[in-house]
DNA sequence: CTTAATGCAAAGGCTTTGCAGAGAC
DNA sequence: GTCTCTGCAAAGCCTTTGCATTAAG
């Protein structure tokens, strides 16, 4: 059974150059630790990950920067489920999301059991951008 | 066919007794808007389209306050689209979304021919707050 | 008079932007 | 030298909050 994922500075280099993505320090870092760490984050929580134990590394715009083009390259993929802030998931196959209101957590929901049938076409001229199904939950000991 | 669905300044202020909400002036103003209007609008579309002709008749904090307490009481619903504002709908049937990316706006899906199937148990205790499906696409003309 | 709701302005959180400086080739 | 990227700080939305004023019973 499974190799734990590592996903080394080099894994993350070759990947942004597979999505024609210049690898510089920075961008090589915050792919990296998305893609080691299989969870949701925020920029903030990018940006705290990366800068934390006092080594200064990467600046608060150019992980907002880089976090736009790795979504714009498919790199990682927005999730739009907390209002005020935008989730980066490193998990780019499809799946779907419980988000839990009470704590803001997001939580992925394996799509390969889910089926959703009888969505209507795209108005015409459109192009399919995703879907995305997201369950909110309470969760217990919320007042 | 079939009446179009009116919405008095009464049947608000009776909506709102009904979902234990104290019908004052703003409130049945805000909440006649939305019913009448059946379309999806940001606290800042309320905000205008109440305000709109020179007449000032409700600020944004209570626009604010009041589309809080409609969605807590379930006069309307969120809806979390958008990175950056949240859509405020009308209809409190179950129902879906496409988001259109350019430009930003939302229309209903309706849920009666859509089925999801295959969706996990919630994580014990956790209390079910909704679900809800948004299909993302790109508008032609989209630069 | 007491309680509840409104409105203004200030503050707050998340994100984007302008532009100077640093880096790559 | 040219082009790209980074970083700081400022600015921009959207939203919330504090508190005085007003309305309701």
């Amino acid at each position: 059974m499974g190799m734990t994922a590592m996903f080394s500075d080099k894994d993350a280099s070759s990947l942004l150059r597979q999505h024609d993505i210049n690898p510089t320090p920075q961008r090589i870092r915050i792919t990296a630790l998305l893609k080691s760490k299989c969870v949701h984050m925020s920029a903030e929580d990018v940006y705290l990950a990366i800068n934390r134990k006092g080594k200064y590394l990467v600046s608060k715009a150019t992980v907002y920067n880089t976090l736009g083009l790795l979504s714009q390259h498919g790199v990682v993929r927005e999730v739009i489920a907390d209002p005020g802030k935008v989730f980066y998931d490193p998990n780019t196959e499809p799946h779907h999301h419980f988000f839990d209101v009470t704590t803001g957590e997001l939580v992925d929901i394996d799509a390969s059991r889910v089926r959703v049938t009888g969505l209507p076409a795209l108005p015409p001229g459109a192009t399919f951008e995703g879907v995305e199904i997201i369950v909110r939950l309470r969760s217990p000991k919320d007042k």
